[in-house]
RNA sequence: GCAGGUGUAAUCUAGCGGUUAGGAUUUUAGCCUUCCAAGCUAAACACCCGGGUUCGAAUCCCGGCACCUGCACCA
């Protein structure tokens, strides 16, 4: 099997197609046809489900253009950047700072003139020909985009993350989860990257689907209340230490040995691949990674790649990333708003300090109308820095000079019931365009018949785009008004139908192999005579017979995994 | 972005200067058919795009686009 085989299947069955075909195409965009958007519908509704109804995240639905000052304060403007430089002989392209590495402590932090000069002055050459280095450009991976008309536009971005919404609604959602730590937030929706070069079908789009999870903890709690019950969970871990290899532990080893850093992102990480594997990634192909240091990106303190193995390799479809305060502290930095946590103590504490008390009554006639900003500097000051029977304060932004005689100083007690502290963020973040084709790869199945090569999608129930085939065994009424009926009935319990009554009953059944239906329901001669359908399973291809009073209910659990094939034929 | 390879129906492919561009699968209509791509009869659908060479181009040349492989790049 090769990514050709499921790609061509994706596209003849309405998976997958190339985006604008009819026009040649572009690299990196992709559409999904009925059966691909089916399918990504249930894996978003899987995921959704698991973090809103089971851990208690909310979701929000956050813009994808946005205006520059938010991607320089996540750091994708400066970071998302590479200075390029290419020989003007032969073309070939390199990073600047990569060929500067040699001449200067940080090549990186410098402009572009100075990275100029600086390969000017040390005659830097192309390792390729010998051929001489053109000038920097700057190669962004954002879309650019102005946001209003003309002159009035200001420049924006299309977002290359779903993240930033979550983090600078930080205030808005606090106040809605009544200001209590931890909390969690997801966000579904797509993101825009300029790849350079995308590759390898839906792995790297330029346009792609995102499920983000922003859970917001108090760094001195990084545990997880639901821990326990996933702790023995077996998981297969690439730690980055060198020397160590692919191991597989329990998730409450991992985290007593140390190798994952904490209660929280260990929990996230049992979770994610609990999620994985319900919506069809094969266990044996599945495995955590953790980043090197000098792959981490510029916001992790630590970060989990779940990996799927693929037809190209071991693949990353998950990032649980440990973000720390990053990305709260830099929008703090950018828009000069407090985002905190409030770390309540057990018991208030009294604290005794001294501050300086402004005597108002001498402030007014020497400072005027700067007086009342000279007093609120005062009381801010810290009475360890009165030097000389004075004190250097603040006032405008300029330094003034305070006699003592201007305030007194006081020992006061106050009470304080607690401490405001930047919260820490765990991101699991899924590339469902991944999950999607991990999916689809994973289950793709051939056998050998007499026709040849026989195509199975073995799909998660959960996934399937479509739930259940019905077919009458023959296409004469008196097979398909039952047949029919059957079909109208599951369709009004939400459960996704196949109805199809042409050709021959086998190739019926093939066409629902190829495209993944879990289970086939036939109204045969004998339903006419004791009210009984066979149900035909799709791995297995054997088949059982049930009473239609009980198919409903029947063919729902197995659909949920609340029942297996072959507990049914017992 | 660089180098090499590939581009014929929804899919797999034959044709390699003159063909009504062939086959198979699929799809559609009908006949037949009592459970795993059965059979019969019809029908539908293609030379990636743009230039050039030539009396004549799917075929040769150039450019573009897409895909594959390697390099580079990359949460």
């Amino acid at each position: 099997m090769n990514s050709a085989d499921v790609l061509s299947l994706c596209k003849r069955r309405g998976f997958i197609w190339p985006a604008y075909e009819i026009y040649g195409g572009i690299a990196g965009l992709y559409d999904y046809g009925p059966m691909g958007a089916a399918m990504k519908n249930n894996i978003v509704h899987v995921w959704r489900k698991a973090y809103t109804l089971g851990e208690g995240f909310v979701e929000i639905d956050a813009d994808t253009i946005g205006p520059e000052i938010v991607f320089k304060a996540s750091g994708h403007l400066d970071k998302f950047s590479d200075a390029l430089v290419s020989c003007v002989k032969c073309k070939t392209p390199y990073r600047a700072d990569h060929l500067l590495k040699e001449h200067h402590p940080n090549p990186a932090s410098l402009s572009h003139g100075d990275m100029d000069d600086l390969i000017q002055k040390v005659g830097v050459v192309c390792m390729e020909c010998g051929g001489e280095i053109s000038k920097v450009e700057d190669f962004n991976l954002m879309f650019k985009t102005m946001i209003g008309p003309g002159a009035i536009g200001r420049t924006g971005y299309l977002r290359p993350e779903t993240a930033q919404g979550m983090f600078y609604n930080f205030n808005s959602l606090h106040r809605h989860m009544r200001e209590k730590l931890p909390f969690g937030v997801i966000q579904i929706g797509r993101g825009y990257r300029n790849e350079i070069s995308p590759r390898q079908g839906v792995i790297r789009l330029r346009e792609f689907n995102m499920m983000e999870a922003e859970l917001f903890i108090d760094p001195k709690d990084k545990t997880w209340p639901r821990f326990d019950a996933i702790k023995q969970d077996q998981i297969r871990l690439v730690p980055n230490e060198p020397g160590d290899t692919e191991l597989s532990v329990t998730l409450e080893e991992a985290l007593k040995k140390g190798i994952i850093a904490n209660e929280v992102l260990a929990y996230f990480v049992g979770f994610t691949q609990r999620f994985l594997v319900t919506v069809g990634v094969d266990p044996e192909r599945l495995r955590f990674r953790q980043h090197l240091k000098t792959e981490m990106a510029h916001y992790a303190a630590d970060c989990w790649d779940a990996e799927a193995l693929l037809s190209f390799g071991w693949t990353e479809i998950v990032g649980i990333a440990d973000r720390g305060c990053w990305d709260l502290s830099r929008h703090i930095e950018f828009s000069n708003v407090e985002m905190n946590g409030f770390r309540r103590y057990d018991e208030p504490v009294e604290v005794e300090k001294e501050v300086l008390k402004p005597k108002y009554g001498m402030l007014g006639p020497q400072f005027k109308a700067k007086s009342s900003a000279v007093g609120k500097a005062l009381e801010a000051a810290d009475p360890k820095l009165i030097e000389d029977g004075g004190i250097t304060v603040q006032v405008d932004g300029a330094p003034m000079i305070i006699e003592a005689k201007y305030f007194d100083v006081a020992r006061v007690k106050e009470k304080v019931s607690g401490e405001k502290f930047v919260p820490h963020v765990i991101e699991p973040s899924h590339g469902l365009d991944r999950i999607m084709y991990t999916c689809l790869e994973h289950a793709y199945t051939e056998k050998e018949d007499k026709e040849g090569k026989y195509l199975v999608m073995r799909l998660a129930p959960l996934s399937a785009p479509i739930k259940l085939g019905i077919f009458p065994l023959m296409g004469k009424d008196e097979l398909a008004k039952p047949a029919m009926e059957l079909d109208a009935e599951f369709r009004a319990n939400e459960v996704a139908t196949s109805y199809d009554d042409s050709g021959s009953i086998g190739r019926r059944y093939a066409r629902m192999d190829e495209v993944g239906t879990p289970y086939c329901v036939t109204v045969d001669y004998q339903t006419l005579e004791d009210d009984t359908v066979t149900i035909r399973d799709r791995d297995s291809t054997a088949q059982v017979r049930v009473k239609r009073s009980i198919l409903l209910k029947t063919v729902v659990d197995l659909l949920n995994g609340k029942r297996s094939f072959a507990d049914l034929k017992g």
